[in-house]
DNA sequence: CTAGGGTTAG
Protein backbone atom coordinates (compact mmCIF):
# COMPACT_ATOMS: atom_id res chain seq x y z
CA UNK A 1 0.00 0.00 0.00
CA UNK A 2 2.71 2.04 0.54
CA UNK A 3 4.58 1.98 -2.15
CA UNK A 4 1.73 2.41 -4.54
CA UNK A 5 0.68 5.38 -2.29
CA UNK A 6 -2.71 4.22 -1.36
CA UNK A 7 -3.76 6.12 1.82
CA UNK A 8 -3.87 3.99 5.04
CA UNK A 9 -6.58 4.67 7.63
CA UNK A 10 -7.17 3.37 11.22
CA UNK A 11 -8.83 0.47 9.78
CA UNK A 12 -5.48 -0.57 8.03
CA UNK A 13 -3.59 -0.33 11.30
CA UNK A 14 -5.65 -2.17 13.36
CA UNK A 15 -5.65 -5.00 10.37
CA UNK A 16 -1.89 -4.97 10.12
CA UNK A 17 -1.25 -5.44 13.68
CA UNK A 18 -3.32 -8.17 14.39
CA UNK A 19 -1.76 -9.69 11.13
CA UNK A 20 1.50 -9.03 13.01
CA UNK A 21 0.81 -11.33 15.57
CA UNK A 22 -0.71 -14.10 13.93
CA UNK A 23 2.39 -14.16 11.14
CA UNK A 24 4.49 -17.06 13.02
CA UNK A 25 5.46 -17.99 9.47
CA UNK A 26 7.41 -15.01 8.99
CA UNK A 27 10.82 -14.93 9.29
CA UNK A 28 10.89 -11.63 11.01
CA UNK A 29 10.17 -11.75 14.53
CA UNK A 30 6.42 -10.43 15.18
CA UNK A 31 7.92 -7.57 17.46
CA UNK A 32 9.79 -6.44 14.83
CA UNK A 33 6.80 -5.83 12.68
CA UNK A 34 4.68 -4.57 15.28
CA UNK A 35 7.37 -1.84 15.55
CA UNK A 36 7.41 -1.04 12.28
CA UNK A 37 3.86 -0.57 12.01
CA UNK A 38 4.11 0.98 15.06
CA UNK A 39 6.76 3.56 14.00
CA UNK A 40 4.93 4.09 10.75
CA UNK A 41 0.96 4.95 12.66
CA UNK A 42 3.00 7.56 14.83
CA UNK A 43 4.76 9.06 11.55
CA UNK A 44 1.11 9.50 10.12
CA UNK A 45 -0.16 10.79 13.63
CA UNK A 46 -1.98 7.37 13.98
CA UNK A 47 -0.31 6.45 17.13
CA UNK A 48 -2.89 7.61 19.40
CA UNK A 49 -5.85 6.98 17.58
CA UNK A 50 -8.17 4.57 20.32
CA UNK A 51 -8.77 2.08 18.13
CA UNK A 52 -5.63 1.58 16.96
CA UNK A 53 -3.52 2.37 20.40
CA UNK A 54 -5.87 -0.26 21.58
CA UNK A 55 -4.53 -3.10 19.00
CA UNK A 56 -0.84 -1.68 19.98
CA UNK A 57 -1.25 -2.20 23.73
CA UNK A 58 -2.82 -5.91 23.20
CA UNK A 59 -0.06 -6.49 20.69
CA UNK A 60 2.66 -5.78 22.99
CA UNK A 61 0.80 -7.54 25.39
CA UNK A 62 0.82 -10.56 23.13
CA UNK A 63 4.03 -10.16 22.63
CA UNK A 64 5.15 -9.77 26.69
CA UNK A 65 6.18 -6.63 26.28
CA UNK A 66 4.80 -4.93 29.17
CA UNK A 67 6.62 -1.79 29.23
CA UNK A 68 5.53 -0.57 25.77
CA UNK A 69 1.91 -1.41 25.78
CA UNK A 70 2.53 0.76 29.38
CA UNK A 71 3.63 3.87 27.42
CA UNK A 72 1.04 3.49 24.84
CA UNK A 73 -1.84 3.38 27.37
CA UNK A 74 -0.15 6.67 29.24
CA UNK A 75 -0.17 8.57 25.92
CA UNK A 76 -3.83 8.15 25.33
CA UNK A 77 -5.36 11.00 24.88
CA UNK A 78 -8.53 9.03 25.44
CA UNK A 79 -9.38 5.85 26.98
CA UNK A 80 -12.27 4.04 27.03
CA UNK A 81 -13.48 0.77 28.63
CA UNK A 82 -12.03 -1.03 25.61
CA UNK A 83 -8.53 0.41 26.07
CA UNK A 84 -8.56 -0.03 29.75
CA UNK A 85 -9.70 -3.55 29.07
CA UNK A 86 -6.60 -4.38 27.09
CA UNK A 87 -4.01 -2.94 29.28
CA UNK A 88 -5.69 -4.49 32.67
CA UNK A 89 -5.65 -7.98 30.56
CA UNK A 90 -1.96 -7.15 29.36
CA UNK A 91 -1.12 -7.74 33.09
CA UNK A 92 -3.37 -10.45 34.47
CA UNK A 93 -1.76 -12.32 31.02
CA UNK A 94 1.72 -11.43 32.10
CA UNK A 95 1.68 -12.92 35.01
CA UNK A 96 1.04 -9.13 37.28
CA UNK A 97 -2.36 -9.93 38.33
CA UNK A 98 -1.44 -7.81 41.63
CA UNK A 99 -1.15 -4.70 38.78
CA UNK A 100 -4.18 -5.85 36.96
CA UNK A 101 -6.25 -5.61 40.20
CA UNK A 102 -4.85 -1.81 40.74
CA UNK A 103 -5.35 -0.62 37.54
CA UNK A 104 -9.12 -1.68 37.89
CA UNK A 105 -9.24 -0.09 40.89
CA UNK A 106 -8.16 2.96 39.27
CA UNK A 107 -10.55 2.48 36.51
CA UNK A 108 -13.45 2.35 39.01
CA UNK A 109 -12.44 5.86 40.76
CA UNK A 110 -11.40 7.61 37.71
CA UNK A 111 -14.16 10.83 37.40
CA UNK A 112 -15.14 9.29 33.73
CA UNK A 113 -17.91 6.95 33.61
CA UNK A 114 -16.01 3.63 32.77
CA UNK A 115 -18.36 1.10 33.18
CA UNK A 116 -16.46 -2.56 33.08
CA UNK A 117 -18.46 -4.84 30.85
CA UNK A 118 -18.77 -8.64 30.81
CA UNK A 119 -15.21 -8.73 28.88
CA UNK A 120 -13.48 -6.66 31.83
CA UNK A 121 -14.77 -8.75 34.21
CA UNK A 122 -13.78 -11.73 32.52
CA UNK A 123 -9.91 -10.50 32.67
CA UNK A 124 -10.37 -9.02 36.11
CA UNK A 125 -11.35 -12.29 37.41
CA UNK A 126 -8.31 -13.87 35.52
CA UNK A 127 -6.71 -11.74 37.94
CA UNK A 128 -8.67 -12.43 40.72
CA UNK A 129 -7.63 -16.16 40.40
CA UNK A 130 -4.06 -15.34 40.05
CA UNK A 131 -3.55 -13.71 43.40
CA UNK A 132 -6.23 -15.80 45.33
CA UNK A 133 -8.02 -12.68 46.11
CA UNK A 134 -10.86 -14.36 46.99
CA UNK A 135 -13.08 -11.15 48.57
CA UNK A 136 -12.13 -8.92 45.63
CA UNK A 137 -13.91 -12.23 43.39
CA UNK A 138 -16.82 -12.55 45.69
CA UNK A 139 -17.50 -8.46 45.15
CA UNK A 140 -17.26 -9.10 41.45
CA UNK A 141 -19.49 -11.81 41.86
CA UNK A 142 -22.00 -9.38 43.13
CA UNK A 143 -21.56 -7.28 40.19
CA UNK A 144 -22.21 -10.02 37.84
CA UNK A 145 -25.63 -10.59 39.52
CA UNK A 146 -26.45 -7.38 39.37
CA UNK A 147 -25.84 -6.47 35.72
CA UNK A 148 -27.15 -9.95 34.74
CA UNK A 149 -23.80 -11.25 33.25
CA UNK A 150 -24.91 -14.55 34.66
CA UNK A 151 -26.76 -15.28 31.41
CA UNK A 152 -22.85 -15.28 29.66
CA UNK A 153 -21.39 -18.90 30.21
CA UNK A 154 -17.83 -17.33 29.28
CA UNK A 155 -18.65 -15.18 32.31
CA UNK A 156 -19.73 -17.78 34.76
CA UNK A 157 -16.88 -20.14 33.42
CA UNK A 158 -14.12 -17.33 34.47
CA UNK A 159 -16.16 -17.20 37.85
CA UNK A 160 -15.75 -20.62 38.61
CA UNK A 161 -12.22 -20.93 37.77
CA UNK A 162 -11.83 -18.48 40.17
CA UNK A 163 -13.41 -19.86 42.71
CA UNK A 164 -11.74 -23.12 42.58
CA UNK A 165 -8.23 -20.99 42.41
CA UNK A 166 -9.31 -19.44 45.60
CA UNK A 167 -9.66 -22.53 47.23
CA UNK A 168 -13.81 -22.46 47.02
CA UNK A 169 -14.38 -25.95 44.99
CA UNK A 170 -17.72 -25.55 46.72
CA UNK A 171 -18.45 -22.71 45.28
CA UNK A 172 -17.17 -23.48 41.93
CA UNK A 173 -19.07 -26.43 41.37
CA UNK A 174 -22.08 -24.61 42.69
CA UNK A 175 -21.37 -22.36 38.98
CA UNK A 176 -20.90 -24.77 37.38
CA UNK A 177 -23.96 -26.78 38.12
CA UNK A 178 -25.67 -23.17 37.76
CA UNK A 179 -24.83 -23.13 33.93
CA UNK A 180 -27.13 -26.23 33.52
CA UNK A 181 -27.54 -27.53 29.72
CA UNK A 182 -25.54 -24.51 28.07
CA UNK A 183 -22.46 -25.76 29.21
CA UNK A 184 -19.02 -26.09 27.03
CA UNK A 185 -16.00 -27.46 26.99
CA UNK A 186 -13.67 -25.09 28.47
CA UNK A 187 -17.16 -25.39 31.73
CA UNK A 188 -16.38 -28.86 31.81
CA UNK A 189 -12.01 -28.59 31.89
CA UNK A 190 -12.38 -26.24 34.27
CA UNK A 191 -14.32 -28.18 36.86
CA UNK A 192 -11.75 -30.87 35.81
CA UNK A 193 -8.37 -28.41 36.77
CA UNK A 194 -10.24 -27.58 39.49
CA UNK A 195 -10.57 -31.18 41.14
CA UNK A 196 -7.38 -31.66 39.69
CA UNK A 197 -5.48 -29.29 41.50
CA UNK A 198 -6.92 -29.89 45.18
CA UNK A 199 -6.01 -33.67 44.54
CA UNK A 200 -9.05 -34.68 43.45
CA UNK A 201 -8.43 -37.51 41.36
CA UNK A 202 -11.17 -39.97 41.22
CA UNK A 203 -13.45 -36.71 40.61
CA UNK A 204 -12.23 -35.16 38.33
CA UNK A 205 -11.62 -38.59 36.09
CA UNK A 206 -15.50 -38.91 36.87
CA UNK A 207 -16.91 -35.38 35.43
CA UNK A 208 -14.46 -36.52 32.76
CA UNK A 209 -16.45 -39.46 32.37
CA UNK A 210 -19.89 -37.60 32.36
CA UNK A 211 -18.99 -35.12 29.94
CA UNK A 212 -18.08 -37.97 27.39
CA UNK A 213 -21.06 -39.79 28.10
CA UNK A 214 -23.06 -36.38 27.58
CA UNK A 215 -21.58 -36.53 24.22
CA UNK A 216 -18.87 -33.66 24.72
CA UNK A 217 -16.03 -34.09 23.12
CA UNK A 218 -12.61 -33.30 25.19
CA UNK A 219 -10.23 -31.29 23.75
CA UNK A 220 -6.81 -31.04 23.72
CA UNK A 221 -6.62 -29.16 27.30
CA UNK A 222 -9.44 -31.35 28.45
CA UNK A 223 -6.33 -34.00 28.62
CA UNK A 224 -4.36 -31.97 30.01
CA UNK A 225 -6.50 -31.28 32.78
CA UNK A 226 -7.13 -34.82 33.87
CA UNK A 227 -3.94 -36.05 32.92
CA UNK A 228 -2.94 -33.49 35.10
CA UNK A 229 -5.59 -34.16 38.22
CA UNK A 230 -4.69 -38.13 37.69
CA UNK A 231 -0.96 -36.87 38.40
CA UNK A 232 -1.82 -34.76 41.48
CA UNK A 233 -3.58 -37.71 42.78
CA UNK A 234 -0.88 -40.29 42.10
CA UNK A 235 -3.60 -42.44 40.14
CA UNK A 236 -0.96 -44.21 37.89
CA UNK A 237 -3.17 -46.88 35.93
CA UNK A 238 -6.16 -44.61 35.53
CA UNK A 239 -3.66 -41.71 33.88
CA UNK A 240 -2.17 -44.52 31.40
CA UNK A 241 -5.41 -45.77 30.19
CA UNK A 242 -6.82 -42.11 29.60
CA UNK A 243 -3.61 -41.26 27.48
CA UNK A 244 -4.16 -44.49 25.81
CA UNK A 245 -7.98 -43.24 25.31
CA UNK A 246 -7.31 -40.28 23.56
CA UNK A 247 -6.78 -41.24 19.58
CA UNK A 248 -10.52 -42.75 20.77
CA UNK A 249 -11.33 -38.98 20.57
CA UNK A 250 -9.80 -38.06 18.06
CA UNK A 251 -6.79 -36.06 19.79
CA UNK A 252 -3.03 -36.94 18.89
CA UNK A 253 -0.92 -36.68 21.97
CA UNK A 254 1.28 -33.65 21.79
CA UNK A 255 4.16 -32.67 23.96
CA UNK A 256 1.87 -31.41 26.56
CA UNK A 257 0.71 -34.29 27.53
CA UNK A 258 3.51 -36.22 27.31
CA UNK A 259 4.84 -33.69 29.77
CA UNK A 260 1.85 -34.47 32.05
CA UNK A 261 2.66 -38.52 31.61
CA UNK A 262 6.48 -38.03 32.19
CA UNK A 263 5.09 -36.42 35.19
CA UNK A 264 2.53 -38.71 36.63
CA UNK A 265 4.92 -41.84 35.98
CA UNK A 266 8.20 -40.14 37.51
CA UNK A 267 6.42 -38.90 40.55
CA UNK A 268 4.99 -41.79 41.12
CA UNK A 269 8.51 -42.90 41.16
CA UNK A 270 8.33 -45.41 37.59
CA UNK A 271 11.47 -43.27 36.27
CA UNK A 272 12.65 -46.07 33.88
CA UNK A 273 8.96 -46.25 32.40
CA UNK A 274 8.95 -42.08 32.31
CA UNK A 275 12.20 -42.44 29.73
CA UNK A 276 11.16 -44.78 28.38
CA UNK A 277 7.92 -42.45 27.04
CA UNK A 278 10.23 -39.91 26.32
CA UNK A 279 12.51 -42.25 23.63
CA UNK A 280 9.21 -43.28 21.92
CA UNK A 281 8.06 -39.80 21.58
CA UNK A 282 7.51 -39.58 17.65
CA UNK A 283 7.57 -35.64 18.19
CA UNK A 284 10.36 -33.64 19.75
CA UNK A 285 10.36 -33.51 23.39
CA UNK A 286 9.47 -30.45 24.57
CA UNK A 287 11.45 -28.58 27.51
CA UNK A 288 8.39 -28.74 29.81
CA UNK A 289 8.82 -32.86 29.07
CA UNK A 290 12.36 -32.59 30.20
CA UNK A 291 11.36 -30.38 32.67
CA UNK A 292 8.91 -32.83 34.55
CA UNK A 293 11.53 -35.58 34.27
CA UNK A 294 13.91 -33.43 36.11
CA UNK A 295 11.50 -32.54 38.68
CA UNK A 296 10.83 -36.01 39.45
CA UNK A 297 14.39 -36.67 39.73
CA UNK A 298 14.38 -34.20 42.02
CA UNK A 299 11.71 -36.13 44.06
CA UNK A 300 13.37 -39.30 44.30
CA UNK A 301 16.69 -37.97 44.16
CA UNK A 302 18.14 -39.52 40.74
CA UNK A 303 21.32 -38.08 39.39
CA UNK A 304 22.04 -39.51 36.67
CA UNK A 305 18.44 -39.20 34.51
CA UNK A 306 18.54 -35.02 36.14
CA UNK A 307 21.84 -34.99 34.04
CA UNK A 308 20.12 -36.77 31.12
CA UNK A 309 17.36 -33.99 31.45
CA UNK A 310 19.56 -31.22 32.09
CA UNK A 311 21.74 -32.28 29.11
CA UNK A 312 18.87 -30.96 27.10
CA UNK A 313 17.28 -28.34 29.02
CA UNK A 314 20.71 -26.93 29.56
CA UNK A 315 20.33 -26.52 25.59
CA UNK A 316 16.94 -25.55 24.57
CA UNK A 317 16.60 -22.96 27.80
CA UNK A 318 19.62 -21.48 28.70
CA UNK A 319 18.07 -18.55 30.26
CA UNK A 320 15.90 -20.98 32.51
CA UNK A 321 17.58 -20.55 36.23
CA UNK A 322 15.24 -23.02 37.72
CA UNK A 323 16.57 -25.90 35.80
CA UNK A 324 20.54 -25.04 37.10
CA UNK A 325 19.10 -24.56 40.65
CA UNK A 326 17.18 -28.00 39.97
CA UNK A 327 20.07 -29.73 39.11
CA UNK A 328 22.28 -28.16 41.81
CA UNK A 329 19.96 -28.95 44.60
CA UNK A 330 19.49 -32.93 43.50
CA UNK A 331 23.49 -32.71 43.44
CA UNK A 332 23.67 -30.97 46.78
CA UNK A 333 21.37 -33.66 48.73
CA UNK A 334 23.66 -36.21 46.60
CA UNK A 335 26.78 -35.14 48.77
CA UNK A 336 28.20 -33.84 45.16
CA UNK A 337 29.31 -30.73 46.29
CA UNK A 338 32.01 -29.99 43.63
CA UNK A 339 28.90 -30.26 40.36
CA UNK A 340 26.89 -27.90 43.12
CA UNK A 341 29.93 -25.45 42.79
CA UNK A 342 30.27 -25.82 38.64
CA UNK A 343 26.40 -24.94 38.57
CA UNK A 344 26.76 -22.25 40.84
CA UNK A 345 29.56 -20.62 38.37
CA UNK A 346 27.40 -21.69 35.55
CA UNK A 347 25.26 -19.24 37.24
CA UNK A 348 27.12 -16.14 37.26
CA UNK A 349 28.93 -16.83 34.13
CA UNK A 350 25.18 -16.71 32.24
CA UNK A 351 23.77 -13.65 34.69
CA UNK A 352 21.35 -15.89 35.39
CA UNK A 353 19.40 -14.97 39.38
CA UNK A 354 16.85 -17.20 40.48
CA UNK A 355 13.36 -15.81 40.74
CA UNK A 356 13.14 -14.66 43.90
CA UNK A 357 9.94 -16.42 46.31
CA UNK A 358 7.23 -14.51 46.86
CA UNK A 359 4.09 -14.82 48.52
CA UNK A 360 0.48 -12.83 48.86
CA UNK A 361 -1.83 -12.91 51.50
CA UNK A 362 -5.64 -10.77 50.91
CA UNK A 363 -6.73 -9.39 54.20
CA UNK A 364 -9.68 -7.23 54.38
CA UNK A 365 -9.80 -6.90 50.85
CA UNK A 366 -6.13 -5.96 50.24
CA UNK A 367 -3.39 -7.71 49.00
CA UNK A 368 -0.34 -7.81 51.23
CA UNK A 369 2.63 -9.53 49.17
CA UNK A 370 5.75 -10.88 50.92
CA UNK A 371 9.21 -11.51 49.43
CA UNK A 372 11.52 -14.00 50.44
CA UNK A 373 14.48 -12.35 53.42
CA UNK A 374 12.50 -9.40 53.21
CA UNK A 375 14.39 -6.17 54.14
CA UNK A 376 11.90 -3.50 53.26
CA UNK A 377 8.96 -4.58 55.01
CA UNK A 378 8.98 -2.90 58.96
CA UNK A 379 7.05 -5.61 60.37
CA UNK A 380 8.93 -8.72 58.74
CA UNK A 381 10.62 -8.37 62.11
CA UNK A 382 7.82 -9.23 64.10
CA UNK A 383 6.95 -11.97 61.70
CA UNK A 384 10.03 -13.46 62.19
CA UNK A 385 9.86 -13.57 65.23
CA UNK A 386 6.73 -14.99 65.74
CA UNK A 387 7.49 -18.03 63.41
CA UNK A 388 11.20 -18.03 65.50
CA UNK A 389 8.92 -19.12 68.60
CA UNK A 390 6.86 -22.37 66.72
CA UNK A 391 10.16 -23.34 65.37
CA UNK A 392 11.46 -23.71 68.82
CA UNK A 393 8.08 -25.42 69.75
CA UNK A 394 8.96 -27.78 66.84
CA UNK A 395 12.29 -28.57 67.54
CA UNK A 396 11.04 -30.03 71.31
CA UNK A 397 9.14 -31.94 69.19
CA UNK A 398 11.66 -33.61 67.27
CA UNK A 399 11.95 -31.33 64.48
CA UNK A 400 15.05 -30.59 62.33
CA UNK A 401 15.36 -27.54 60.27
CA UNK A 402 15.95 -28.65 56.68
CA UNK A 403 18.48 -26.77 55.62
CA UNK A 404 18.98 -29.61 52.16
CA UNK A 405 16.75 -26.71 50.24
CA UNK A 406 19.04 -23.75 50.94
CA UNK A 407 22.30 -23.73 48.23
CA UNK A 408 24.26 -21.01 49.94
CA UNK A 409 27.43 -22.42 50.91
CA UNK A 410 27.07 -20.89 54.87
CA UNK A 411 27.01 -22.30 58.47
CA UNK A 412 23.56 -24.41 59.74
CA UNK A 413 23.10 -21.54 61.50
CA UNK A 414 22.76 -18.80 58.72
CA UNK A 415 21.04 -21.26 56.89
CA UNK A 416 18.02 -21.63 59.02
CA UNK A 417 17.86 -17.62 59.37
CA UNK A 418 17.16 -17.70 55.66
CA UNK A 419 14.98 -20.44 56.09
CA UNK A 420 12.85 -18.41 58.65
CA UNK A 421 13.14 -15.75 55.70
CA UNK A 422 11.01 -17.76 53.73
CA UNK A 423 8.13 -15.38 51.88
CA UNK A 424 5.55 -18.15 52.76
CA UNK A 425 6.04 -18.48 56.68
CA UNK A 426 5.83 -14.63 56.50
CA UNK A 427 2.98 -14.57 54.81
CA UNK A 428 1.43 -17.26 57.43
CA UNK A 429 2.48 -15.14 60.35
CA UNK A 430 0.83 -12.37 58.76
CA UNK A 431 -2.08 -14.22 58.24
CA UNK A 432 -2.16 -15.37 61.88
CA UNK A 433 -1.85 -11.75 63.34
CA UNK A 434 -4.16 -10.20 61.37
CA UNK A 435 -7.47 -12.09 60.91
CA UNK A 436 -9.41 -13.11 63.24
CA UNK A 437 -10.02 -17.08 65.13
CA UNK A 438 -11.50 -19.47 63.10
CA UNK A 439 -10.50 -17.61 59.80
CA UNK A 440 -8.88 -19.44 57.26
CA UNK A 441 -5.53 -18.27 56.07
CA UNK A 442 -5.06 -18.08 52.72
CA UNK A 443 -2.08 -18.08 50.86
CA UNK A 444 -0.44 -18.32 47.22
CA UNK A 445 3.00 -18.48 46.34
CA UNK A 446 4.82 -17.81 42.82
CA UNK A 447 6.91 -20.89 43.18
CA UNK A 448 6.34 -24.65 44.61
CA UNK A 449 6.16 -24.80 48.57
CA UNK A 450 9.70 -26.10 49.58
CA UNK A 451 9.68 -29.04 52.05
CA UNK A 452 10.77 -27.20 55.42
CA UNK A 453 7.61 -24.68 54.59
CA UNK A 454 5.51 -27.77 54.24
CA UNK A 455 6.62 -29.26 57.51
CA UNK A 456 6.51 -25.98 59.53
CA UNK A 457 3.15 -25.36 58.35
CA UNK A 458 1.40 -28.32 59.39
CA UNK A 459 3.01 -27.71 62.69
CA UNK A 460 1.39 -23.88 62.75
CA UNK A 461 -2.12 -25.45 61.77
CA UNK A 462 -2.34 -27.75 64.62
CA UNK A 463 -0.60 -24.84 66.94
CA UNK A 464 -2.40 -22.19 66.30
CA UNK A 465 -5.64 -24.09 65.94
CA UNK A 466 -5.72 -22.57 62.14
CA UNK A 467 -6.74 -24.14 59.06
CA UNK A 468 -4.15 -22.96 56.31
CA UNK A 469 -4.44 -23.23 52.52
CA UNK A 470 -1.20 -22.59 50.36
CA UNK A 471 -1.84 -22.52 46.70
CA UNK A 472 1.86 -22.66 44.96
CA UNK A 473 2.35 -22.85 41.55
CA UNK A 474 0.94 -26.04 40.65
CA UNK A 475 -1.52 -27.13 43.46
CA UNK A 476 -3.55 -26.84 46.87
CA UNK A 477 -2.05 -27.56 50.19
CA UNK A 478 -4.18 -28.00 53.15
CA UNK A 479 -3.14 -27.57 56.27
CA UNK A 480 -5.45 -29.14 59.14
CA UNK A 481 -4.83 -30.16 62.55
CA UNK A 482 -1.48 -30.71 62.14
CA UNK A 483 -1.78 -32.78 58.81
CA UNK A 484 -1.81 -31.91 55.61
CA UNK A 485 -5.66 -32.83 54.18
CA UNK A 486 -7.64 -33.18 51.60
CA UNK A 487 -10.42 -31.72 52.00
CA UNK A 488 -13.18 -28.97 51.34
CA UNK A 489 -12.33 -25.26 52.92
CA UNK A 490 -14.35 -24.45 56.11
CA UNK A 491 -15.34 -21.34 54.51
CA UNK A 492 -16.94 -23.16 51.69
CA UNK A 493 -18.83 -25.36 54.11
CA UNK A 494 -20.31 -22.33 55.68
CA UNK A 495 -21.39 -20.70 52.28
CA UNK A 496 -23.71 -23.88 51.76
CA UNK A 497 -25.98 -22.33 54.38
CA UNK A 498 -27.22 -19.75 52.18
CA UNK A 499 -28.20 -20.02 48.60
CA UNK A 500 -24.61 -18.40 46.96
CA UNK A 501 -26.15 -16.06 44.98
CA UNK A 502 -28.20 -14.59 47.64
CA UNK A 503 -25.55 -14.72 49.97
CA UNK A 504 -23.19 -12.88 47.45
CA UNK A 505 -26.09 -10.22 46.48
CA UNK A 506 -26.59 -9.53 50.50
CA UNK A 507 -23.12 -8.77 51.15
CA UNK A 508 -23.03 -6.39 48.23
CA UNK A 509 -26.20 -4.58 48.88
CA UNK A 510 -24.69 -3.86 52.41
CA UNK A 511 -21.42 -2.93 50.60
CA UNK A 512 -23.47 -0.68 48.34
CA UNK A 513 -25.14 0.97 50.95
CA UNK A 514 -21.99 1.59 53.71
CA UNK A 515 -20.17 3.16 50.93
CA UNK A 516 -22.27 6.25 51.09
CA UNK A 517 -20.67 6.31 54.29
CA UNK A 518 -22.99 6.37 57.98
CA UNK A 519 -26.17 4.43 58.48
CA UNK A 520 -27.81 7.17 60.19
CA UNK A 521 -32.02 7.78 60.43
CA UNK A 522 -31.79 11.12 58.55
CA UNK A 523 -29.90 9.95 55.61
CA UNK A 524 -31.82 7.32 55.41
CA UNK A 525 -34.03 7.88 52.15
CA UNK A 526 -31.21 9.51 50.52
CA UNK A 527 -28.99 6.23 51.49
CA UNK A 528 -31.63 3.72 50.12
CA UNK A 529 -31.93 5.44 46.98
CA UNK A 530 -28.64 5.34 46.68
CA UNK A 531 -28.09 1.68 47.14
CA UNK A 532 -30.90 0.55 44.91
CA UNK A 533 -29.11 2.84 42.29
CA UNK A 534 -25.98 1.43 42.90
CA UNK A 535 -27.20 -2.65 42.51
CA UNK A 536 -28.73 -1.24 39.19
CA UNK A 537 -25.56 0.21 38.10
CA UNK A 538 -22.31 1.17 38.96
CA UNK A 539 -21.85 -0.25 42.71
CA UNK A 540 -18.21 -1.65 43.22
CA UNK A 541 -15.77 0.18 45.01
CA UNK A 542 -13.06 -2.09 46.37
CA UNK A 543 -11.63 -0.94 49.72
CA UNK A 544 -14.32 -1.28 52.11
CA UNK A 545 -13.07 -1.84 55.36
CA UNK A 546 -15.92 -3.53 56.17
CA UNK A 547 -16.68 -5.91 59.43
CA UNK A 548 -19.33 -8.21 60.00
CA UNK A 549 -21.21 -6.71 61.98
CA UNK A 550 -21.26 -3.58 60.21
CA UNK A 551 -22.83 -6.02 56.84
CA UNK A 552 -25.26 -7.08 59.71
CA UNK A 553 -26.60 -3.55 60.49
CA UNK A 554 -26.66 -2.59 57.05
CA UNK A 555 -28.99 -5.57 56.64
CA UNK A 556 -30.90 -5.01 59.93
CA UNK A 557 -31.11 -1.52 58.65
CA UNK A 558 -32.78 -1.99 54.97
CA UNK A 559 -35.59 -4.76 56.68
CA UNK A 560 -36.18 -1.66 59.56
CA UNK A 561 -36.59 0.92 56.64
CA UNK A 562 -38.96 -2.05 55.02
CA UNK A 563 -36.94 -2.25 51.48
CA UNK A 564 -37.73 -5.27 49.98
CA UNK A 565 -34.86 -6.23 47.49
CA UNK A 566 -35.95 -9.77 47.40
CA UNK A 567 -37.19 -8.74 43.71
CA UNK A 568 -33.75 -8.63 42.99
CA UNK A 569 -32.73 -12.37 44.22
CA UNK A 570 -35.44 -13.17 41.96
CA UNK A 571 -34.33 -11.58 39.15
CA UNK A 572 -30.91 -13.61 39.34
CA UNK A 573 -32.30 -17.19 40.44
C1' DC B 1 -14.67 -3.00 6.90
C1' DT B 2 -11.73 -1.44 13.18
C1' DA B 3 -9.98 -2.44 19.51
C1' DG B 4 -10.34 -5.94 24.73
C1' DG B 5 -12.13 -12.04 27.19
C1' DG B 6 -12.88 -17.66 29.78
C1' DT B 7 -10.16 -23.62 30.29
C1' DT B 8 -4.12 -26.35 30.48
C1' DA B 9 1.18 -27.46 31.70
C1' DG B 10 7.31 -29.36 35.34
Amino acid sequence: MGRLRVPVDSYSYVHGLKACIAASASHVPASALVCEIHAHAIRRCYGLHTHVATTLIDCYAKLGIISYAESVFAAMPERNVVSWTAMIGCYAKNERPGDAIMLFQEMMASDEDLVPNSITIVSILHACAGVNALGQGKLLHAYILRRGFDSLVSVLNALMAMYMKCGCLEAGRHIFNSIGHRKDVVSWNTLISGYGMHGFGHEAVQVFEEMTQMGVLPSIITFISVLGACSHAGLVDEGKRLFESMVDYNVTPRAEHYACMVDLLGRAGHLDEAVELIQSMHIRPSPQVWGSLLGACRIHRHVEYAEMACSQLFDLEPRNAGNYVLLADIYARAKLHSEVGVLKDLLEEHALEKVPGCSWIEVKKKLHMFVSVDNKNPQVEELQALIGEFVTQMKNDGYVPDTGVVLYDIEEEEKEKILLGHSEKLAVAFGLINTGRGEVVRITKNLRLCEDCHSVTKFISKFAEREIIVRDVNRFHHFRDGASVKCMSPASAADRKTPYTSQILMESISVATLREGALKEEHGERLQKFALQQLLHKPLHLEPEITHGKIQMAVQYFNYKGVDFTFLFKLHQ
